[in-house]
This record gives structure tokens, C-alpha cells and sequence, in this order.
DNA sequence: GCGAAGATTGGCT
DNA sequence: GCCAATCTTCGCC
């Protein structure tokens, strides 16, 4: 059940976009304590700053994106709205900067403590948050793993933080990307077909395109 | 040093 | 569907 194989670094020094896409189904592993938690990745952004003003890399190194400069494995995690962490995995050689945001998870193991993570006993309603709710947005499944800026920088993988090999999809939705108003055009949001767990956000750009073996069925 | 914007979310109209 | 919350980062004065 808990036997979770480590994708090697080599496997970040592919393309980006190849990537974002061979992601899609990989499990994120993530220990605390004596508590493992594990999300299938089913949704991804890639994000390069050589060709895209969206990439907060795009003008340059700052003392926020620097791990994007790291080198390909490494982990970036930066705030946004003051309030949400964004999980990103460091794509590319070093000194060039890309990356791959997540997205969505759906849980996999370790739902209990995820959902103590996303909704404390304080604001535990009158009814149990429905599963798909845990981990489907970039924001919240930041919150469901506890993940936060101490992850920033970590290189992949590391012992209480890592993605695990899993089967490949068998299809893939491919849509303009989320909440960015620079690069809408580009077609670089990828998900699982079909998937429930995916997040709730509508593309900025127009693009959907379906392939692989769902495509016919979804499309 | 200051101000505006931001790879989001959830609650209310 | 619209909008406030919340605060770090960055660009410019």
C-alpha cells in the first residue's frame, strides 16, 4: 500500500511541457511524522520564462523565483494573494528557469489528515467535505499536504517529500492556463481527462483540446 | 520607502 | 457571477 518508488531526477530534465504532461497520474508523496500522505497529480501548468511573459521568471532572478534557477527536481513554492502556496516542480538545467505548477490532486492515502489540514475542527461544518473538495485547486492542496515555504528550494527527492512513478494516463485534456492575464494564448494547462478531482478554474485563453484514448468518448 | 498587482479561494448577491 | 480577504513581491519614486 505505502510502497511509493521515487521518480529519479533525471526524470525533471526533460522538456517542461513533457513534463507537465508525464506528471499527469504520478503520485506526490509527502511524510509527516508517522502519517504519509499521497495525491495523484491530475492537473499541471507549465511555466517557462524564456518565452512566456506569465512565468514569474519572465524579467529576470529575483530573490522570490530563485529556486526556478535551481536546476531541474527542485522544488518552488512562492505565495500568492498573501495567503495560498503554490507548489511548482523546477524543470530545465540550472541557471535556466521553468517550471511545472501542480495543480490538483485526487487523495490517495492519508484523506483524514488532509482534511484536518484543508478544514480544522473549528470550521468543520455540519456535513463532511466531500472528497473532490480536499486537494483541487493549486491553493488547496498545498493546504491539504502542509506545504509551505520551508519546502522552497528542496531538490527532489528528498525523504519526507516526493513524487512516486505510477502508470501513465491514458488521455489528456490540454487547455489554456488559470488566473493569468499575461500568455493566455498558450495552450500549457494539461489534465486528466475526465477527472473529478481536477480544479474548479476556468482557462484565460480559449483553447481545449482532448487526446489519447478519451478523447473520442469525452469529446 | 511606497503602491499596485497577483499562477486563488470561498462566501454572498 | 461578483467581490473581498490578505500580504508578499517587485518596480519605481
Amino acid at each position: 500500500m505505502s510502497i511509493y518508488q521515487p521518480l529519479s531526477p533525471p526524470y525533471y530534465t526533460q522538456p517542461t511541457l513533457t513534463v507537465a504532461q508525464a506528471l499527469l497520474g504520478k503520485i506526490v508523496v509527502r511524510r509527516l511524522g508517522n502519517t504519509t500522505l499521497a495525491g495523484k497529480i491530475v492537473e499541471t501548468e507549465g511555466y517557462i520564462a524564456s518565452i512566456d511573459a506569465a512565468c514569474h521568471a519572465y524579467t529576470g532572478q529575483t530573490p522570490r523565483n530563485r529556486s526556478m534557477f535551481a536546476g531541474a527536481g527542485t522544488v518552488y513554492v512562492y505565495v500568492s494573494y498573501g495567503m495560498h502556496m503554490m507548489l511548482n516542480i523546477v524543470t530545465e538545467p540550472a541557471g535556466i528557469a521553468a517550471a511545472v505548477l501542480i495543480r490538483a490532486l485526487e487523495p490517495v492515502e492519508g484523506i483524514e489528515t488532509m482534511r484536518r489540514h484543508r478544514f480544522p475542527p473549528l470550521t468543520l461544518g455540519k456535513n463532511t467535505p466531500s472528497l473532490t473538495a480536499i486537494a483541487n485547486g493549486p491553493g488547496n492542496l498545498t493546504k491539504a499536504f502542509g506545504i509551505d515555504r520551508r519546502s522552497d528550494g528542496v531538490s527532489l527527492p528528498s525523504p519526507d517529500f516526493f513524487i512516486a512513478d505510477a502508470e501513465p494516463v491514458s488521455g489528456i485534456t490540454v487547455t489554456t492556463r488559470v488566473g493569468i492575464t499575461k500568455g493566455i494564448e498558450l495552450p500549457w494547462r494539461y489534465l486528466i481527462t475526465g477527472n473529478r478531482f481536477v480544479s474548479k478554474g476556468k482557462p484565460s485563453g480559449s483553447m481545449v483540446l482532448k487526446v489519447g484514448a478519451d478523447a473520442a468518448a469525452s469529446g
